[in-house]
DNA sequence: CTTGCATTGTACTAATTGTATCATTGTATA
DNA sequence: TATACAATGATACAATTAGTACAATGCAAG
């Protein structure tokens, strides 16, 4: 078994669910270079064990990043962190999906009690940087 | 689970409102120590039966409360004393949390084809139309 | 090579908890 | 008394987490 060790520090009075945090602190560790692509996450019922809460509750996280193509999971084998960056594959350059994705991910996170100027302004500081990172990788 | 007792003293015919009581003596209670920041309160219900009471009446204490940030009251969760101290751990938990939901937005953008002045634009379009829309429901 | 079994994720359901909405009650006041 | 309004109650709903059973995979024993 070679599943990283993945320390999360949950905050269970924080008003955010569980599973929202585990997603978000195991996407800042592969931004992080903490988790490296190919890595081997715990699985389900041992982070479960560690973390004290139900598996479900783990399975639900790794469902979320899974549909985000952060990680694979594989049952009967374990998750991993995607190897690859997800093929950009776009054939449906419908604005009708941009929107529909927008308005899921606004709806979300003002659910989670994020303002309308914060969610904007995080927008902008990633796309900025992703930008600025395509400029550095072409020279 | 680890929900306090929570002793409450109610006078059913003081003439004040059953909420308004508890709303008092909760944060009497806490301003006295009797409760600490992060301690569980119990579940609506439960308090409800306790002091034979509707448990909307105790919702409504505990909305009282949770506008006054005194405590925190989560859907599927429970409610617990706001905690003081990590104002920032909570911030930057947040933070990241935020910043893994436009992660995810983007990357599954940028994945179907998507530009990211498209995506940028995008949102700022749809966060304008809130804008808007909340500004005219206010007239 | 086959079989059995342990390991791992999945699916479905149940339980727990707060929320929203409207109905009822009771009381003050015109 | 009639009416208006605040307090409380009833009911249905939504979000989160937990429980249970199952399916896929891999590995080791035979």
């Amino acid at each position: 078994m070679t599943a990283k060790k993945l320390t999360l520090n949950l905050d269970f009075h924080s008003g955010l669910p569980i599973y929202t945090q585990i997603v978000a602190q195991v996407q800042s560790q592969l931004a992080n270079g903490v988790l490296q692509p190919g890595d081997q996450l715990p699985t389900v019922r041992a982070l479960a064990e560690e973390l004290r809460v139900n598996f479900n509750t783990i399975a639900r996280a790794y469902r979320l990043l899974d549909e985000a193509r952060v990680i694979s999971t594989q049952q009967g084998r374990g998750t991993y962190i995607t190897e690859i960056p997800p093929p950009k594959v776009g054939k449906k350059m419908k604005a009708e999906v941009l929107l529909a994705l927008a308005e899921r991910f606004i709806n979300e996170a003002q659910r989670l009690g994020f303002s309308e100027p914060e969610i904007g302004q995080m927008v902008r500081t990633q796309l900025q940087l992703r930008k600025e990172a395509e400029e550095k990788s072409k020279e």
